[in-house]
RNA sequence: GGGGUUGUAGCUCAGUCGGUUAGAGUGCCAGCCUGUCACGCUGGAAGUCGCGGGUUCGAGCCCCGUCAGCCCCGCCA
């Protein structure tokens, strides 16, 4: 096989984000010689060569795991597309040391990307395409920049149980039942807030842990329920100090994704957040701020508006005003499209109020006739006086849009938060197409920081009837407000403060209660008694009564860090081993029926069998109108059998719950 | 738990008003070609239209149910 030119380049060394793997073993000298692996994806048929030392590999040539030996050559034929295109390997050795079924999901960059069901199965070959092989590296590099950046800052990294104590409030516990303690279980960790605090007991002043952490809820296109968390915590600070120190970080990790941090950082208090953004978490690529016009409608015929006037603020007319001529020319069909959204997030309708320069002869020919262009949802209750109110409270001088809301804060500011954002990302990417500068609404280019501060400590569960804690039960009140824990502890402030980056909560902390007299009063205003707080949290009381220091810190969800760095829009993308919307994974099949030994040693009892035997009573004592159904319950096949089944019976469609087990079938 | 959306060849998708033998690209297989690099040319195989019912003379298309993926609400200290 030697002098066989094979040109390298044209193949796998490429798919494979090869660019740099082949710089590791095609250097610039023309006379080096070295061996290469690489996989073969996918071998073209059509490039497969036809050279008698080939054949033999013909039979497993559709996706090989090869190893190459040669000589690096200069090529007689450059391909300047390629980043290794002026060399090529004659090659003196050739391996194959494995062959390949034919991938089931594409593995080349180019052309399309399967369904996500399909990569999530077969994971392992989505890995190996570029985007995922860029995003785990990247996601290696934010944890080492990480850990250097807090070991430079004498931090200490430590490990904390996993298998620990479940403890009220919070997320659902992932259980683990013991088996050395038949009928007691261990929980998985939803974060280890309280171990990190226990070591500022021990006098380690500064924790970090890069950890996962568990939490048995629905997930999200950002939440999985297991996830990584960058564990903070620190002994004599100040939340300042705490936010330049994560500051510090994100300066550091910013350029990963060629982006720049500057500190400080806005900081902003919850409640201005919820009136400007409509969010905890505003997006402030978007700089358009949501204002209350509620006054402005106090004397108004119309109804719905008017009504909210007269509420004395238990409701509001709030409103954004998206500036512009694309803006005001926002077609009826899109706007009922923002309707629909705002509906599904409890807005009742959408009002609106547009001011556009072109206005469509055909309607105009209607009768509809839009004189200066303006347009409105409530146009027979706008008055002169109204719109010119409306223009100068928005400071709206030339064409645009208003959307408005009417109800509570919480209704409001859900439907104008998102809306907010997303009108003004689609205007911009409008703005964008027909060039136009897009920056008034949405710049997506910027990496927008900013610290939400000054969260309420509590909030009023409806369900439970009683306040819970806002961040945990292990946040500090703010100092003004310590005597309204038990005054009024709707309106208690909290040292709790998140890191939102382009509108995405990317870490959330608090200064924590020190001292066992203040979590004592807490534990109380969230209904945990005496008693109840020394069983469940005795163990930290005690910590708290021997010298605790003040202490502080924040968590940062590194999936979702990485996941903007990444610029994807789902932690899916960042996560080798990510779980559906429905917590499974695809590849694996977990969670998975486990053995029934596994299940008797840990005293667990599956509810599968009991409800198999009470069919099995069901069928001794069947009356006659019943027959009929058993008869077709018998001829359902094992797949039918598998789930839910309907049958007809007398006309009817009827639902059967069917439930295979193993063992002998009816007939036996 | 609720709402929305998707499911057709290995993969990505099209499929009209319900009407003949369900198509395209790509991949796969075979032959030809060879400095190609998303090579090119010719031919071929490949479909439980997610699954189960129903309506109809007739269903990929309509109805009911169900499963799975995705997004959202609830939930996520």
């Amino acid at each position: 096989m030697a002098n066989c030119a094979f040109p390298m380049q044209a193949r796998r060394c490429v798919w494979w984000g090869g660019a740099a793997r082949c710089a590791t073993w095609a250097p610039s000298s023309s006379s080096t010689s070295g061996t290469v692996g690489a996989w073969c994806s996918s071998w073209p048929t059509r490039r497969r060569p036809r050279r008698n030392s080939w054949r033999a590999y013909r039979p497993c040539a559709a996706s090989l795991c090869w190893g190459a030996e040669g000589v690096v050559a200069e090529r007689e034929a450059k391909n300047p597309n390629l980043a290794t295109g002026d060399v090529e390997l004659r090659l003196t050795d050739l391996k194959i040391f494995n062959a390949a079924a034919t991938p089931p999901i594409p593995v080349e960059d180019a052309g399309n990307e399967a369904n996500e069901d399909l990569r999530l199965k077969y994971r392992f070959l989505d890995l190996r395409r570029d985007k995922l092989q860029r995003n785990m590296v990247l996601r290696s590099e934010v944890a080492n920049v990480t850990r250097n950046y807090f070991r430079k800052n004498d931090f200490i990294d430590f490990e904390t149980p996993i298998l620990g104590r479940s403890t009220p409030e919070g997320a659902r516990d992932y259980l683990v039942p013991s088996r050395v303690h038949p009928g007691d279980f261990f929980a998985l960790p939803q974060s280890p807030q309280l171990y990190k605090q226990l070591l500022q007991v021990s006098g380690f002043e500064r924790y970090i842990q890069i950890c996962r952490c568990f939490r048995d809820e629905d997930l999200r296109a950002d939440r999985q329920p297991d996830f990584t968390q960058i564990e903070v915590e620190m002994s004599f600070v100040r939340q300042q100090d705490v936010q330049a120190m994560i500051e510090g970080l994100m300066v550091e990790l910013a350029p990963l994704a060629d982006q720049t941090a500057q500190p400080p950082f806005l900081r902003l208090p919850f409640k201005d957040a919820m009136e400007w953004y409509g969010s905890d978490k505003p997006d402030l690529r978007c700089p358009l701020k949501i204002q209350d016009v509620t006054e402005l409608f106090a004397g108004s015929d119309f109804n719905l508006f008017r009504v909210a006037a007269d509420s004395h603020g238990q409701r509001r007319v709030r409103a954004v005003w998206f500036p512009g001529e694309e803006a005001g020319n926002t077609s009826r069909k899109v706007l009922d499209g923002y309707q629909e959204s705002a509906k599904t997030l409890g807005a009742g309708g959408l009002p609106y109020l547009k001011w556009g320069k072109s206005q469509s002869v055909s309607r105009i020919a209607e009768g509809d006739a839009e004189k200066d262009g303006l347009s409105s949802s409530f146009k027979k209750f706008l008055t002169p006086a109204l719109e010119a109110a409306l223009r100068d409270h928005l400071q709206a001088p030339n064409e645009g849009l208003i959307l408005f809301a009417v109800g509570t804060d919480d209704q409001t500011s859900r439907v104008l938060g998102d809306l907010r954002v997303r009108i003004a990302k689609s205007l911009a990417a409008a703005a964008e197409l027909s060039k136009a500068d897009p920056t008034p609404w949405f710049d997506k280019n910027a990496f927008a920081f900013l610290w939400v501060v000054d969260f309420p400590l509590f909030d009023w569960n409806e369900e439970n009837q009683r306040f819970v804690a806002c961040h945990h039960p292990f946040t500090s009140p703010h100092a003004d407000d310590m005597e309204l824990l038990e005054a009024n502890p709707g309106a208690c402030r909290a040292v709790a403060y998140d890191l939102v980056l382009n509108g995405y909560e990317v870490g959330g902390g608090s200064i924590r209660i020190h001292d066992a007299d203040t979590q004592s009063r807490m534990f109380r205003a969230i209904g945990i008694g005496e008693t109840e707080a020394r069983e469940k949290f005795g163990f930290l009381l005690d910590a708290l009564s021997y010298g605790a220091p003040p202490h502080g810190g924040l968590a940062l969800g590194l999936d979702r860090l990485v996941m903007l760095l990444a610029g994807v829009d789902n932690i899916r993308e960042v996560i080798a081993f990510p779980k559906t919307a429905q917590a499974r994974c695809l590849m694996t099949d977990a969670p998975n029926a486990v053995d029934a030994k596994q299940l008797r040693e840990l005293r667990i009892q599956s509810e599968q069998p009991q409800q198999y035997r009470a069919g099995v009573m069901f069928f001794e004592s069947v009356p006659a109108e019943l027959q009929a159904p058993i008869s077709v319950l018998r001829t359902l096949s094992m797949n039918q059998a598998s789930s839910t089944s309907t049958m007809v019976l007398d006309g009817e469609i009827v639902k059967v719950e069917t439930t295979r087990i193993p063992g002998p079938g009816f007939e036996d």
